[in-house]
DNA sequence: TCAATAGTGTCTCTCAGACACTATCAA
DNA sequence: TTGATAGTGTCTGAGAGACACTATTGA
């Protein structure tokens, strides 16, 4: 064990960059997207101190027994739940994105329900916050963040908002159970257009993605029927994209 | 600059994983998919000695600007060219994947049409060569690779045959001139299976990838239009998925 | 009764699949 | 002429968009 991690053998004449691991932690909070962002420390050594940035850090190479095991870890470890939908978003490399040198960070994405996270845990303590991406006019926008955060968000949200046109993927930021009026206003804010009632429900009941309950939701006005994801299904892709990607340009 | 690779600061109690890229590098020869592979030097302290294995190896911190780069330097070492396409496939990192210890992979999947490739540079030297990724009947099948590059070429593949469902990928294996015949037997053979010439052609002359030629392709038959990818194009998204992924078992 | 939200009926349009048909070359 | 490959005409069907319609609740 100790030979495993040994220091760079003679057939390896370049230090090795630093190892790091980001999570993009979303939810849908007050209906907005909402990313959960962490305050770093104000301590010597440390770079950009005070400033908010993705949760992550440095990859333990003693404990973590992989990448995404790290990501796992460091998820529960910021919202003490572990998220239903959890996948790498891609790797960035360089000399430049961290000034203590050469480093290697590896996004992933991760979703989840408002609704299970914890009032403590789920992101209130004075360093972590969740912060609404698209802030309602005059709201809180997203501060300034650390290293080439804003980078990796952005491409972590492309991603979702790619994969909306054409997956099941923003059902993740639901309970596992809900409205198709609900899931409908999710798909919407992902991807910040309305979409059409009937066809929408067509499309979500003809995919076998989610089973009838008996239940309804109780609200001020008629009731809806309740769903629930069934679990065992993965991700689904539909056989056609939602609408037009404008020509060629397509999710990343 | 030496300051920037400098070792571990002292708040980094966790030795750094290796850093490596792999590149999965593919063209289409004799109608065929086919993978390079170097073959793994004899030397002492070099694991998998003699096994067949993805082109790549360690980020060099002193040269590589980037990750990419890094892949980027290592394609052209090994093909001599500039591939039409490289992506980043994903990154694995995990204690076992190594036998040195702790050990990160970047993937880069990059294609390429043969015919760019020089004879010599192509991948004809001893340690270094194309193989069929389904190789004809009684041919010689791929070979046990060193390390995890198994999954990660089965990762690159997943990603290549994904993404011919409703993308045009497969067209950065072909030359920039070719037939509408010629780009049909690409798709086929990534997707292992046939495709109607009709909603072929439509789909692909409707989605502006390609302009026509004034010239044509003679064969020992019917002379075939030729045709231009244009080059301000770039991936291309098809409103549609080719068929039926199977209910709901998409690309990765 | 009305306002609001849930949910449906039905038409259109686009585009992939099927498949038979014509076109153009060499031998 | 035939064989082979290039390329077209046209019908079908799945599923997304549009939009008007009905249904069910509280106030």
């Amino acid at each position: 064990m100790a030979k495993h991690n040994a220091a760079p053998a003679a057939c390896e004449p370049y230090p090795r960059p630093l190892c790091t691991v980001d999570v993009i932690i979303l939810t849908l909070l007050d209906a907005t997207l909402q990313v959960l962002l962490v305050q770093r420390e104000d301590a010597p050594g440390e770079p950009f101190p005070g400033r908010w940035a993705l949760p992550g850090g440095i990859v333990d190479t003693q404990h973590d027994r992989s990448l995404e095991d790290c990501a796992r870890r460091k998820l529960l470890d910021k919202t003490g739940v572990v998220a239903p939908h959890l996948e790498q978003i891609g790797s960035w490399g360089d000399a430049v994105r961290d000034p203590r040198g050469w480093s290697t960070t590896h996004v992933y994405l991760a979703l989840l329900p408002a609704a299970t996270l914890h009032p403590r845990r789920g992101g209130n303590a004075a360093d972590l916050r969740w912060f609404p991406l698209e802030p309602p006019a005059g709201g809180p926008a997203l501060p300034p963040l650390a290293f080439d955060h804003a980078r990796l968000l952005g491409a972590g949200l492309a991603r979702l908002r790619g994969k909306a046109e054409y997956t099941s993927l923003p059902i993740y930021l639901l309970p596992q159970t809900f409205t198709l009026s609900e899931l409908q206003a999710v798909f919407q804010v992902v991807l910040g257009r309305s979409l059409e009632k009937k066809a929408f429900r067509t499309r979500i009941l003809a995919s076998g993605l989610v089973e009838e309950l008996d239940e309804m939701k109780e609200t001020s006005r008629r009731p809806a029927r309740l769903y629930r994801r069934k679990t065992d299904e993965g991700l689904h892709y539909f056989p056609r994209a939602l609408e037009s990607h404008g020509g060629s340009v397509g999710p990343s």
